[in-house]
Order: structure tokens, then C-alpha cells, then sequence
DNA sequence: GTCTATAAGGGGATAGAC
DNA sequence: GTCTATCCCCTTATAGAC
């Protein structure tokens, strides 16, 4: 069962992108690792933009694929937040470039100044919506007292930048890590160590501890 | 006193690859904005490269411009943390296109493949070295007994995410906030909640606070 | 669905006049 | 130090044969 055409393509113009972004990747260099002339990539993505919307796409439906059911389930807001962390790590090492991308696309949205590629809103809105949910979730947990009285999107922000900017970090991440971003080890590490940080830092001192007190 | 075409050109160029990324920008497009023809821009700098990094040391001075100062002096590990921030956050929020330009640098290394240019490699070692004194303050914290249990390395990946991916984030962290990042309250609020985070976050609960317990 | 050929333009970089 | 002119390569994209 070989890849079609359209999924190799996909997935070698993931890895150009996530490496060296929309203006740094010709459709001629994606075409020929595919095994393509460059004509023939032109036939099954009419533009180049069109090409980048989707491997964003892809992207983004691999983030909710992970945390979308991790949301669903019902629980108090620290212990949804530490599943969606769960989750979002694990969407963030499936693929390695899934977090480079993410990032990429996050700052690098005016590449298209004048023409926006149709479509590429409606990836943004997904986003959004995701966020929107977790920033919700903060802040019920602030109102029912359950977390400190910290500003939601502020903790979303920090929560984005504690995982996708460190899967995103590449050779600069394991120069300050001394070692592999995504190894088994390392992984687990960052679940760990991210929850614990946001479990102190996010939880109300006052509130009765959900985790047993051993 | 009118600035220098040096000058003006590494200003133009700041923004422009703060917005669009190494591969994003043409020296045609710099010298015209800078007010010069693309070859006189070639006589102020001799290839695209060059141009990058001296724009990339400026950033690069600027953050050791505020950070340096506020390591230098003593105190024990959280207080040097928060002093850290907040000199950081300064440094990133003084030129709004800091923190992008250099989050581009950490992801977009790899934009010049076979042949880095010279003085690149130098920039880079200054980073180094700043991480590798906020990770040895952190790991003298923990040994200690002042913060918690944690890997210093993943903090520090945590602190840059919290700071520089949070100030680079542009329309995106804008629409996370609901409103602007840059501005004198929103910048102002990113500093407490940072610094609030890592104090519940890091401090180890067993020891004495710093901090009078009011 | 893939190919060759071509269009039309921009990329970085150089040479040499002024 | 800035200019015009030029070089060569690569870019996105199209047309049409197979």
C-alpha cells in the first residue's frame, strides 16, 4: 500500500516548510523529493499557498485529534488542564515537525500579506476555537477558586510557549537541554515537569488538593 | 543628526525579517525602503547573510544589555529569577521586533544549510552563555534546597517560552489576550504573572519564604 | 497524471562609471 | 558611496503533448 501521490507530497512539503518556512521552499525542490516534475505538483495543488494551507491543515487536525478528547471528559479545571497538556505533547512529538509548523504559522501569517489563500482563516478559526476552550477552562477554575487569581489568557500563552515553542526550540532546544528534545526520556520529563510547574504555580494555595496527600 | 545608511538599513532590515523571516526578504526590497539602490546596500554589507547576522548581534546585544546587569548582582536564586524577567521583558519589549527576530534566530538556523555564515556561530555562543548562566542560577537553586525538584534545563526552556514566544506571538497572542501585547498595562501584567508563576511554580514549599508573609 | 517547454519576473551578486 | 547595467539562477505558474 504505497502513499499516494498527494500524501508523499504532503508529507515532504511538511518537512521543507517546518524547516525553513513558506518563502524559504521552492514547489520545484518539493516536486523532486517527492519524485514529481514540478508541473505535475502544480496539478494537485493549483498555487503554492494552496500547497501550505494543506500541510496547516494537516497540522491543525492532528492537534485536535489529540486534545479535543481530552477535553471532553468531565473534571476539575487542574486536572483537565494536565490532560490537555498530556495530549497536546503527545500531537506535539507524534510528527516532530508538528510544532514547528504550528509556531511558524502563528508568526508568520503576514507571509501572505496582500492575498490571504482561501482557507487558511478557517485553519486559524480551529485554532482559535481550541484556545478559546482552554481559556475558558482557566477561567472557571479562577472562579470556582480552584486556581489563583492569574489572568486566563496569560496562562494560555504561557502554556503554548512551555510546549509548542519547546518542540518547536530544534537544535537550540537541545544545546540548553544538553541533550534530545524528543527522546522517550525526554518527553516524559516534559509532560512532568510542565504539569508539576503549572500544578504549583496554577492552584490555589487555599483550595482543598484534588491529588491524594500521601 | 541624521542616521548613518548603515544605521537606517539595519533598522529596515530589522523589521522587515522580524516580519518575514530570512528567506521572506529581498536586498532590493531593504534598499529601497532604506532609501538606496540594492548595489549601495551591497557595499554596506556583502552578502544577505552578513546583512542577517549584523542584525541578529544587535538583538543579541540588546538582551545582554539588560539581562547581564541584573544577573551581576546578588541574591539568592528566586530573587535573581525575577529581576531576570523582568529585565528581560524589558529587553524584549523595548523594540517589539526583539523577541521575534530572535525566536526566528533559534528556529531558522538551519535557513542557511551548507554555509553558516561567520559571526553567526558567535551571536549564538553569546545566547549560550546567558543560558548557561540562568540554568546554573536555577540548578544552584534547587541544590540548595530553595526550589523545588526540577530540571533547571526544561525551566529555562519554560522561561523562554513564557517571555520570548509570548512577545513574538504578534496577531496571534493578540487574539489569545483580546487585546494588544505591547501595551504599557499588557506588558506590565505579563511581568507579575510570569514572575507569579515561577515563584508558586519553582519555589520549594518546604523552604523559608523570602518574601514577608504579610 | 506526468511530462517538456516556456513565460515573466525576482533572487543574490558583480563590474565599472561617476 | 551611490549609481546603472548586467549575469545567471531560481521562482511561481501556464500551455499543451503524451
Amino acid at each position: 500500500m504505497e502513499p499516494s501521490s498527494r500524501e508523499k507530497i504532503l508529507e515532504v512539503a511538511e518537512a521543507r516548510f517546518a524547516q525553513r518556512g513558506f518563502a524559504g521552499v521552492g514547489m520545484r525542490e518539493v516536486a523532486l523529493a517527492a519524485g514529481l516534475g514540478k508541473s505535475s505538483l502544480f496539478h494537485h495543488f493549483e498555487t503554492k499557498a494552496d500547497l501550505y494551507v494543506a500541510v496547516i491543515e494537516r497540522v491543525i487536525a492532528r492537534i485536535e485529534a489529540h486534545v479535543l478528547p481530552a477535553l471532553a471528559r468531565p473534571g476539575v479545571a487542574l486536572a483537565l488542564i494536565e490532560r490537555a497538556v498530556d495530549a497536546l505533547i503527545d500531537a506535539l512529538t507524534e510528527h516532530p515537525t508538528t510544532a514547528r509548523l504550528l509556531l511558524r504559522s502563528l508568526v508568520e501569517d503576514d507571509a501572505f500579506a496582500a492575498a490571504e489563500p482561501p482557507g487558511l482563516a478557517e485553519t486559524e478559526a480551529r485554532i482559535h476555537a481550541l484556545v478559546g476552550r482552554i481559556t475558558t477552562l482557566i477561567a472557571g477554575g479562577v472562579a470556582a477558586g480552584e486556581l489563583r487569581e492569574i489572568h486566563a489568557p496569560d496562562a494560555v500563552q504561557t502554556l503554548i510557549g512551555a510546549t509548542v515553542y519547546h518542540f518547536a526550540s530544534g537544535e537550540f532546544g537541545e544545546a540548553v537541554l544538553g541533550g534530545a528534545v524528543f527522546s522517550a526520556e525526554a518527553v516524559a520529563r516534559r509532560k512532568r515537569e510542565v504539569k508539576e510547574l503549572l500544578l504549583h504555580g496554577l492552584a490555589s494555595p487555599h483550595a482543598p488538593k484534588e491529588r491524594s496527600p500521601s
